[in-house]
DNA sequence: CTGAAAAGGTTTCTGAGTGTAACTGTTATC
DNA sequence: GATAACAGTTACACTCAGAAACCTTTTCAG
């Protein structure tokens, strides 16, 4: 990875849909042929066999716009046995922003969102790694989206043929029936409007096919 | 924002080059004119006058695979002019990963990267937000690269033009003349491999134009 | 309740963008 | 010094994507 590749990563963070022939003219004085520049961004995307790329380019959602809260999560584990089970059980969570293990006062780290504090509430005292068995100690904190970054990849239509990560139901729980959890958006009984529900099909006129 | 876009948006999460027409092809039962995914594309990504756009797709870089250390800081200001100050100041930093202001035991979190841990303890202990004036405690914790999101958009061509938004010079610096810290990827004396830099130069075969 | 405007979609057309193949010039290696 | 690997080039055929014109449904003001 040389510098040009770093340029074009750079250039790709702006708008990375930014075509080939368009990257070739701003990546290096005089200009690039849009092949060098294709054969460069399928090395970086596709990387070598048996080895994960090193890029990915991917949408991000703005979480101010979205009206998103944030959860910053400081939690303590008994074991690497405990951390490394949670790390599988919530990294495909469509509410999880960040999750890292570390060293320090708490073993691990976990940055969530959700659509309102009432959701975040339950995330924290109900449904989620504060509530799992080997988790000694935890502390949080609450905040709105961050200054930085803007944009955050966040799944906003999950999967709802399968059932939750977290492995609960939000048609039995208390908080959800009393309306003050809009419940889990990998669940069929979601009742928010963020991620993909039944509250916000399609309405508007639409010339359909024939 | 209805279903159809969040589909949009989590196709591009896992593709952000994805053709329009390919999109087209998967996004609804019986498929979906390419026109009518740039027209919702465009919306989200250009957004209305003087609103932020929703989306934004964009390069991101697999944090394990560059050797990351990752840093996460919980900090307590004097005042919301010093969170702002520091929120203005290092949201640009090419190593910051994500800064948000929360309430709680602190006032301010950060997350930031760095090439390797003697890196790491110099952003902590001398040049970073820790050190900053009205900060009035902190606490830290270290890790490697996170389990998730694997991939983050860090810029690795950033521009040395300018000073460096913290305003050091590593140039006077004792941890960067020992060795101890490659320093600061906005400077010229930049001495590390990940963000572009003089060792990060081309040098294998190329032909030039002509 | 009616008609215009807005929203969302379609087809068609055309220039711009992209993948493949063949080739050229450097650099590293044995 | 020959050779392989690497990084880039041009040429060409095919695909993609923006523009324009038009269709259908929904919304909303009067």
């Amino acid at each position: 990875m040389d510098n040009v590749d770093k340029k074009l990563i750079s250039i790709l963070m702006e708008d990375g849909r930014k075509s080939l022939s368009e990257i070739g003219r701003s990546i290096v004085k005089g200009g690039m042929s849009h092949v060098a520049v294709s054969k460069r961004l399928d090395k970086l995307v596709k990387g070598k066999d048996n080895e994960k790329p090193l890029v990915k380019i991917s949408a991000g959602v703005n979480l101010e716009r979205m009206g998103m809260k944030i959860l910053f999560m400081a939690l303590e584990t008994e074991s690497f046995e405990v951390t490394d089970k949670i790390l599988k059980k919530y990294k495909d969570c469509p509410r999880m922003l960040m999750i890292a293990p570390v060293t320090g006062r708490y073993n691990l780290f976990a940055v969530m969102i959700a659509e309102d504090t009432f959701s975040l509430e339950s995330i924290l005292g109900t449904c989620s790694i504060r509530t799992e068995e080997g988790v000694r100690r935890s502390e949080t904190w609450f905040g709105n989206s961050p200054a930085y970054p803007e944009y955050m990849p966040v799944n906003l239509s999950p999967d709802k043929k399968h059932k939750a990560t977290c492995a609960r139901t939000c048609a039995d729980c208390r908080r959800y029936a009393s309306g003050k959890c809009v419940g889990c958006p990998t669940s069929t009984v979601y009742k928010g409007t963020i991620y993909a529900s039944r509250a916000t099909e399609q309405k508007r006129g639409g010339q359909r096919k024939g």
